[in-house]
DNA sequence: CCCTCACATGTTAGTGACTAACATTGGCGG
DNA sequence: CCGCCAATGTTAGTCACTAACATGTGAGGG
């Protein structure tokens, strides 16, 4: 598959037409199926998810600690669906700076649903877009940085580990 | 010249070509002078000053905090920088997801000057990149936001308002 | 059993960002 | 005045992506 391709070749370096090729299908099919090249190794299927789980956190938070305990309340049911080419997805997703941009892209949907929560709470605009970047960027940082870890080492931890540091000084998690 | 098309017509909406034949000179000449489109708008010049103004703040200091009062004391130096067209570059950066990814894009490079400085001075990597993660997305949320903001408002207000959501509960700046 | 509707796929042709190889100009020191 | 270097132009190409239209194939109803 594309991923394959990906891993021999580097991302820049595969067509869209040799994956087509290789799949049996024509590029326009490709296109049909996805709408970017970059889309066969970055999706983003937890929006909703982060953004009911932020808002479950208590109003009273600061924004930036209603946020991090959101993520972290999500973190289970989502690297529960690591399925076994997520490693390989993540690290491939590194190495190139149109997939990282494409990332980011991706989390900015998910940015602005937790903006939407925070604000219906109360929250200022700009509080808001702050707190839920920065816990964003932690994030991912942390899953990119995933891709080059060894096997044994869990994507939560990692996670858990980046939002950690975010968190007010002397309470842990 | 460039930023008046698009303010026109809209970043995608204009060409290369536009752009070129506005200037009096050639698509290809004008690849000469920006490496890409999104280069007209898009620049950053400040990742020495930055990574030097996080490297002069105490080791002592949690990585996020090191990182925050480093860029929070190089806010002067760049503040005092905005030219008159600034804040019509940043308004039309929003604009355009594709233009937010250059801005992330050219981010990336002042965190890994950042991440060198934290690392050489002990920091785990991992800790170091969420740090300059975290401090720079909570920056730049903070920029893109100034673009939409009345004349009035500052940018430097804005960054300081922004980062001081990361600082530790209970000591502003 | 055939017909038809719908949907997935193919075809062709184009646009726009960017690149490489090579030609051309223009000013400036010798 | 001559040659040299740098900036610019020319041409032709690659690649991601799109639009308009054609084809084929399978499922369901007559």
């Amino acid at each position: 598959m594309a991923l394959d391709l990906f891993e021999r070749h580097g991302y820049a370096a595969t067509t869209v037409d040799q994956i087509a090729a290789a799949a049996g299908i024509t590029p326009m099919t490709f296109f049909r199926h996805f709408p970017t090249k970059d889309a066969v190794l970055v999706t983003d299927p937890y929006d909703p998810l982060i953004a009911e789980s932020v808002a479950a956190q208590p109003e009273a938070l600061r924004p930036v600690e209603r946020v991090r305990r959101g993520l972290l309340a999500a973190l289970g049911e989502i690297s529960a669906a690591e399925d076994a080419t997520a490693r390989r997805r993540v690290a491939l997703v590194a190495t190139s700076p149109a997939l990282r941009a494409a990332v980011v892209a991706g989390t900015e949907e998910t940015q602005a649903a937790i903006v939407e929560r925070l604000v219906t709470g109360g929250c200022p605009r700009l509080d808001a877009a702050v707190a839920a970047s920065a816990c964003l960027a932690a994030t991912t940082t942390a899953l990119l940085a995933w891709g080059s870890e060894p096997e044994d080492v869990t994507l939560a931890e990692l996670v858990r580990r980046a939002l950690d540091q975010l968190a007010p000084v002397g309470s842990a998690s």
